[in-house]
DNA sequence: ACTGTAATACGAGACGGTCCGTCTCGTCTA
DNA sequence: TAGACGAGACGGACCGTCTCGTATTACAGT
C-alpha cells in the first residue's frame, strides 16, 4: 500500500505548458488578485487542461510559489550573501531600500500577496516555503548580522532573530497590510530606530 | 435613483438571532478556521436564514468584525489608555505580555486571524477596520509614546509611528504568521530590543 | 540508425459537490 | 399591515476527479 496515488513521469514533462501555466498565474495573479485567482482560469487563460495542473502542483499556492521562482531566476542567480562593506547602517539601508523597491514593483509584489495570503491559508505551503525560502533568507540576514556583532557594531546580547524581526518585520508589515507608503525614507527611519534605539542617545 | 436597494428597519431587528449568528461565527472560526468558514455554515449553525445575514452584514468579514467586537465588549468596555507607571520599559512590557496572553487564547486568536486574513481579502473591510479599530489603537499607542518622549525616555527625533511598528510589528508577524512561539520572554526581548537599539551601548 | 509499439502526458471538458448571493415562500411579531 | 424572520430553491462560479481522443516520448527488435 504505498501513499502515492500516482507518481507522474518527470521524464515526460512538458516544459513548454509548465512555463505557460506559471506565467497564467503570474500575469492573472497581477491582473485580478488573489480574491478572484483561480485554477480554472489559469488553465484557460494557459490553454492547458486542468489536470495538467493537478498532475503537477499539489495547491494553487504552489503553483504561485513555482511561479515565483521562475520570475526570480533572471539573469544572475543566487543572492548568497547581502553586503558588507563594514558599514552596517549603510549596508542594511541598501538592502532593505531594494526591498522597498520590489515591493513596490507589481509584477512581483501582486503575485508574492497572493502567495503570502494563501501560506496563512495552507499550513502544508506554509511549511514548504518556510523550509525552501524564507528560513535560508532569515539565516542570510542573521549571517550578516552575525558579522557585525563580532565587529562590535552590535551588542553582544542582542538576540539576532529579534534583530531580523525589528529590521525587516515592520516592511513586511507595511507592505502586506497596506498600512501606508512604502518609501526608502520609511527603509532608512526603521534601520536608524532600530540601531538607535527609541532611548535618547547616552551622554 | 438611489444607492441603496434597501435599508432594514433597525427598530424591528431581532437581537436574539443577531446574537446567535455572531456566536456561531465565533464557534466556527475557532473550530475549522478561516479556510472552511462559510456564510452558509454560521446561517446553519446559529437556526438563521441566510438573507438574515445578508441583511445585515455586508460581507462574512464584516460578521467577524462585529463578532469580535461583542466579544471584547466584556464587562468593562473601553481600554482607554496604555497604563503610565512613569516606567517605560515596563509598561510595554505588561501591554505586550497582554497582547501576548489574548493571541495565545484559541477563543480571540481563531477567529481574529480568520479577520485578519479577510481584511486582507477586502478592501472596504480593510478601510472600515482601520477606521474603527487599528487607527484608534495606534493612536493610544503613540500617546502614551509621546507622553514617553515629552519625558525624555525617548529620542526627540524618534518617528512614534515608526516606533509603534518596532514594538508592535514583530508580535503581530509572529501570530500570524505562526513564525514562532509566542511567549512573554519574545515580548520583552522586543520592547528591550527596540527601547536600547541594537548597537551596543555607548560608554 | 530506423521504425513499430506501448506508455503516458496532454487539451478539453463533463461531472457531482460546495458555497456564493439573490429570490421567493409562509410565519410571526411589533 | 409592514417588515423581519427561518427555510430553502435557484443559477452561477470553482472545486477536484474523471474520462475522452490526440500527440509525444521511451524503448524495444531489426
Amino acid at each position: 500500500m504505498t501513499t502515492q496515488r500516482k507518481a507522474p513521469d518527470a521524464a515526460r514533462r512538458n516544459e513548454a505548458a509548465r512555463r505557460s501555466i506559471l506565467t497564467a498565474a503570474l500575469d492573472l495573479a497581477g491582473e485580478v488578485g488573489y480574491a478572484r485567482l483561480s485554477i480554472e482560469a489559469i488553465a484557460a487563460r494557459a490553454g492547458a487542461g486542468k489536470q495538467t495542473i493537478y498532475r503537477w502542483w499539489p495547491s494553487k499556492g504552489a503553483v504561485l510559489f513555482d511561479a515565483l521562482l521562475m520570475l526570480a531566476e533572471g539573469p544572475t542567480d543566487e543572492p548568497a550573501d547581502l553586503p558588507d562593506t563594514g558599514d552596517l547602517e549603510a549596508d542594511l539601508k541598501t538592502v532593505l531600500r531594494a526591498t522597498v523597491a520590489e515591493l513596490n514593483e507589481p509584477r512581483y509584489s501582486e503575485p508574492m500577496r497572493a502567495l503570502a495570503i494563501e501560506i496563512l491559508l495552507d499550513p502544508a505551503l506554509a511549511a514548504d516555503f518556510a523550509e525552501r525560502l524564507d528560513e535560508p533568507m532569515r539565516e542570510i540576514k542573521r549571517r550578516r548580522l552575525r558579522k557585525a556583532q563580532r565587529a562590535g557594531q552590535i551588542g553582544p546580547g542582542v538576540d539576532l532573530d529579534v534583530a531580523v524581526d525589528l529590521l525587516w518585520g515592520p516592511l513586511k508589515n507595511r507592505w502586506l497590510h497596506r498600512e501606508g507608503p512604502l518609501t526608502a525614507e520609511y527603509a532608512d527611519a526603521v534601520v536608524e530606530t532600530a540601531l538607535d534605539g527609541l532611548r535618547p542617545a547616552a551622554e
